[in-house]
DNA sequence: TTATAAATGTTATATTATTACACAGCGTTA
DNA sequence: TAACGCTGTGTAATAATATAACATTTATAA
């Protein structure tokens, strides 16, 4: 099998679901919503997070478990992701720099390192919190 | 009770095994390495352990669910931290680089966040694992 | 068509983390 | 001294997050 084109089922509505989101979603509270669609188990979510995840749909957002979809329709960036956290009302925005991208790409350790992926969470107040 | 200089006996106990690791320990490990000496329970493990983090002797590896000890002595940087992480053996480096720390520190976003804390993790292979 | 990779459905279980409550020790200050 | 606030402790119970194991089905490739 070649790269799946298209989505299967359970993944097509737990995308869904979390697009229509703007905020991340918990694995479990995907898990209540989708019950109705015929989701009943945490490991039909949890697949299809993986495979989401793995394919730049959704990114995890690791410090709070949770997972957000991408909206940049052409995302190159699965392995490459800045988030932007309010530790107030828990606000997260993806945040897409091209210099900072570049500076983080480029980026080489003094012990070898080969590097294919980072994940860069930054967190604070945001305007409203402030 | 002004700021705590000395830490409590748990709290020692557990930066102690930490600071011996030079690869993060997970909480229930360190549970189970620490019952012989009096600490029976989860939740005395993670208040110390939140208290270590938040007074930077130790870091979480978000990724991970693990923690690791910081090995700069004057650690004014809990809130600043870099990860270099191997998929293939799971090692983990703090890294401290100068021009990216500033680079990440001088960061801003163009909705106004306010900033006071990032975390970054790396991850690829290692030198004996490429 | 046959082999194989990927996804599904289900049950059970492992791992990670927090809530709730009672109490002890220390420093401040009334 | 006594009252108070703050931090930490100990314990039990439970919540939240994630994976293992197994049988079956579906999609793609040769
Ligand atoms: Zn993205
Ligand atoms: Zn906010
Ligand atoms: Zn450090
Ligand atoms: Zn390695």
């Amino acid at each position: 099998m070649q790269k799946q084109e298209t989505l299967t089922k359970n993944q097509k509505i737990i995308l869904d679901l979390i697009e229509k989101s703007d905020q991340p979603l918990k694995a479990y509270s995907i898990l209540f919503d989708v019950k109705k669609k015929g989701i009943n188990a945490p490991l039909q979510v949890y697949r299809a997070l993986d495979k989401l995840v793995k394919i730049g749909k959704i990114h995890k957002i690791e410090s709070r478990n949770a997972f957000i979809a991408c909206k940049n329709s052409k995302c190159q960036i699965a392995n490459a992701t800045i988030f932007s956290i309010c530790e107030s009302c828990e606000d997260v925005t993806e945040i897409h720099d091209h210099k900072l991208s570049e500076h983080l790409r480029d980026f080489k350790d003094n012990k070898g390192m080969k590097y294919n992926k980072y994940n860069l969470e930054f967190f604070g107040l945001c305007k409203k919190c402030v």
